[in-house]
Order: C-alpha cells, then structure tokens, then sequence
DNA sequence: CGTGGCCAAAAAGTCAGACTTTTACATCAC
DNA sequence: GTGATGTAAAAGTCTGACTTTTTGGCCACG
C-alpha cells in the first residue's frame, strides 16, 4: 500500500488535493462536507479536516450555507511543496515546471553570488565534491547517478546562501530536476558544457567570487530555459 | 472585535500559530492535544483542525502516543503567507524582512525583464500611472498615499511577468513595503532617486526594454537592500 | 412594480462521549 | 545485556445531537 498508516485524513488529501489542483473541480464548483464524506467513505470529523487543510491552502474557501468552494487558481498557495507535488504530479506538469524554471533562474544566481560570501569549508567541499560527481558521471548514460549530484550541488548552493528563503527552495529545485531526468525524456548524457559551468561555479564560490559565481549560475539558469524551450516549447 | 466570526478555529490558530513561529514553544516541544483544548476552552474536534493545519505547513508533527511535536525552523513551509504575517509580526521581524528582501532582490528584476516583454496594454498604462502617483506623493510627508502607489507599481510588474509563481509574491512585497513605512520608523520623504528609478522602470517596461527594465528593477532592489543595511545592520 | 423585512431551511460549525489503533516505555524472563 | 511482552498514553476515528449563520423566497406594503 502507499502510505495507507498515514492516516485516513492524508489518504483522503491525497486524492481531493490533486483532484483539485488538477481542475477536476473547476474553480466555483461547490461541494458539500457531507457529501464528500460519504463518497470518501470517511466520517465527517476527518472530512472536516481535509478541508481545514486544503482551506489553508487555499485551494477551496468554506462558507457556511453554501458550502465549500473551490478557488480560483490566482488564489492558490502555490509555493505550499505539497500544492506544488499535486501540480507537478497532475496535466498541467509542463506550466508548472516552466513556472518553477523561471524562478529558479532568478533565484540561484543570486543565491551563488551570496554562497561564495558566506560558504562554509564544509559546504565548499560538499560542492566540489559534487561537482566532480556529476563530471564522474556525465558519461556513459548513468543519468540516476548524475541527477544525485545534481541535486546536492544545487541543494548545497541554496543552503550555503545563507537565506532561508533560497534554502527551502532545494526541495523544489530537486524536485525540477528529477523531473526534467525521469519524464522529459532525456535521451543523452548531460550537457558537457553545463557539467563544467557546475565544476567553475564551485570554483567561484570556494575563490570568493561572488560576481563570477553569479554570472557562471546565471548561464546554467538560462541553459536550463533553452533545453526547456526546446523540450516543450511555450504557448 | 478583530474578526471573532471568522469561526472559533481561526481564533485558535491565529493565537497558537504566532506563538509557535514566534518561538514560545522551542522546536522539540511536545504539546498535547486535550491540553490545548482545555487551554483554548474550545472541543478537541476544533482542536484538531487547527493542529492539522498546523501540520500541513510543517509547524507541528503529530504522533500517536508521543503528541504533537513543534518542529526545527528549517522544516517549515515558510512561504506560507500565513507564516510570513505571524514571522512578521513577531520578535524576529527584521531577520525575515531581511531574508524576504533578498529574495526580492532576486525576484523582481528578472520579473521586470518578463514584463517589458509581456506586459499588456492595460499593464503599462497601470504602471505608468502608479509610478506619476509615486511622482504625486513623493515628497509632504505623504508617506500613506505614497505607499499606496508604491505598492500598486510593485503588483504589476510581478503579475505582467506573466509567471504565476512570481505574481504570488506581490502579497509578500506589500508586506514588505507597507512594514518599512510602518514599523521601521521612516521619517523623511522616500529617496528620490529611487522614484526616478520607478519611473524609468516603467518607461522600459512600456518600451518593451527588457534588459533595461531588469538592471533598473536590481538598482531599486540593491537600494532597498542598502537601506535595509543601515536600518537594521546584519548579526 | 419595486422595495423591504421576515421566515424557514440548508449547510457549516461546534460539542461531548465512546471507542480503536498505534507505539513508547517499562518490566520481566532468559 | 538482550529480547519478548504487556500496558497505558495519546492520537485517530466515529456518531449523533445541537447551534449559528446565511441565503433565498415569500409576502406585505409603499
């Protein structure tokens, strides 16, 4: 089972939550508590739960007399990881993850340009390290090993920022790259030249350099968008 | 009364939520259920709600046997805009105007970058009139009615981007800016520079200038960062 | 014909109490 | 000391009754 001793309640978010993001109840559809319970074959106080949660989410708004209305998606949390596991999960996974692309390529370069300030020797090596993982693995198709230390470069980036709100990005940023490995068909080894652009960006940050470290980030972010145009084009 | 109607579960959770992201219950805390019931004299069905919410931004664990747990910093949602107000108003306010600041500075450039290439007719026309607003009111001590403007210029630019992840932080950045009207003591009139830098955004915007637009955007931004600087130092 | 107030029903909100399930911890045998 | 076992504590679940708010219709009155 998947994670059925969760909890009833989180059984049940899990299947209203992605039914929601995924537009299955369009924005005004009014459910019922009640009804929701029976279908859920859940007891009410859990249903109420539910959505408690997905009302904090604001995903649905509850108002008394008439129900519990779905949102417009310009209301939605849409930074909310589990709001953002639906989307992903759901039709809309293209949008959503060109959405998350475009911030990420605002977000890391400056994050990079703040890591090479204030890395730890730790975090320094962490990097290198991971760095040289991906250059061990950029050939050869081993895609899974690659995507590891892809993922704990740009973990380690973030973090090393030293701000909190880039930080809790790594989830999302994990999450972008896992995707971009497992759906969007990736065919062929890595970029080579974004292979090296990662080993040059650990450089910069281990020298100090913020500014190179920023504009060596900002040419893997813009990287990024141009596979993602070519993969699946806007509009 | 300051919204009592909003139902008895609201009431709770916007006086346990700020206590706990305020730190008045250390992570590692274990609280339990039935207590807080009895403590907020409300039934442990709404009780339960409110934990739940709790736990879907990653404030709190709940276990069986054990209770609820208040979780480290580093696990919680902390884009949550909920969270962001209850940060915001507690002890800790400038560390997160800090952190919310810099990701500002991340953000809005390249923002303004995607405005000046998707922007609307009716977007330009908005930005342009917030920014004579800005103009109006920049100097008297109109500090209000400046905000007001200020506020307006900032929404658009994020929504004419045209990315929704981007849009959702036009809360945040009203936040932010009405907070450094209204906390951090702001005596003087705004800096005029940066209103001229508001007005050429809105001339590059308009002009379709999107590299114009993103270096104007991160001057405004590193201008905001440097007063930050001199207002509350860092450590 | 329109306006305003009143009533009734519908749905969420709240509560109390009984029961189930999981699990940390202590105890005991080996 | 190690491992099995039992127990109790807390969350989880369910049910049913009750309260509160709100919508929309209905009717009287201007």
């Amino acid at each position: 089972m998947t994670a059925q001793a969760r909890g009833l309640h989180a059984h049940v978010l899990d299947s209203l939550g992605p039914a929601i993001t995924a537009g299955e109840y369009p924005p005004g559809s009014v459910l019922r508590t009640d009804e929701l319970a029976q279908r859920f074959e859940v007891s009410r106080s859990v249903m109420r739960e539910v959505v408690r949660v997905l009302e904090s989410m604001h995903l649905v708004a509850s108002r008394r007399r008439v129900g519990v209305t779905v949102l417009p998606t310009a209301e939605w949390n849409v930074y909310d990881p589990q709001v953002i596991r639906w989307r992903l999960a759901g039709a809309d996974r293209p949008r959503q993850l060109r959405s998350l692309t475009v911030l990420r390529s605002a977000v890391e370069p400056v994050a990079a340009g703040l890591a090479a300030r204030h890395a730890s020797a730790e975090q320094c090596a962490a990097l290198t390290e991971s760095a040289l993982g991906m250059v061990a693995t950029s050939r050869g198709r081993r895609l899974e090993a690659y995507l590891v230390h892809d993922i704990a470069f740009h973990r380690v980036v973030l973090d090393a920022s030293g701000n909190e709100m880039f930080a809790r990005l790594g989830d999302v940023v994990a999450e972008i790259l896992a995707g971009r490995t497992h759906h969007d068909v990736m065919f062929e080894d890595p970029d080579p030249a974004a292979v090296t652009l990662h080993v040059r960006v650990a450089e910069a940050v281990r020298e100090g350099d913020a500014p190179r470290a920023e504009a060596l980030t900002r040419e893997i972010a813009e990287g990024a968008l141009r596979e993602l145009d070519i993969l699946a084009p806007p509009r």
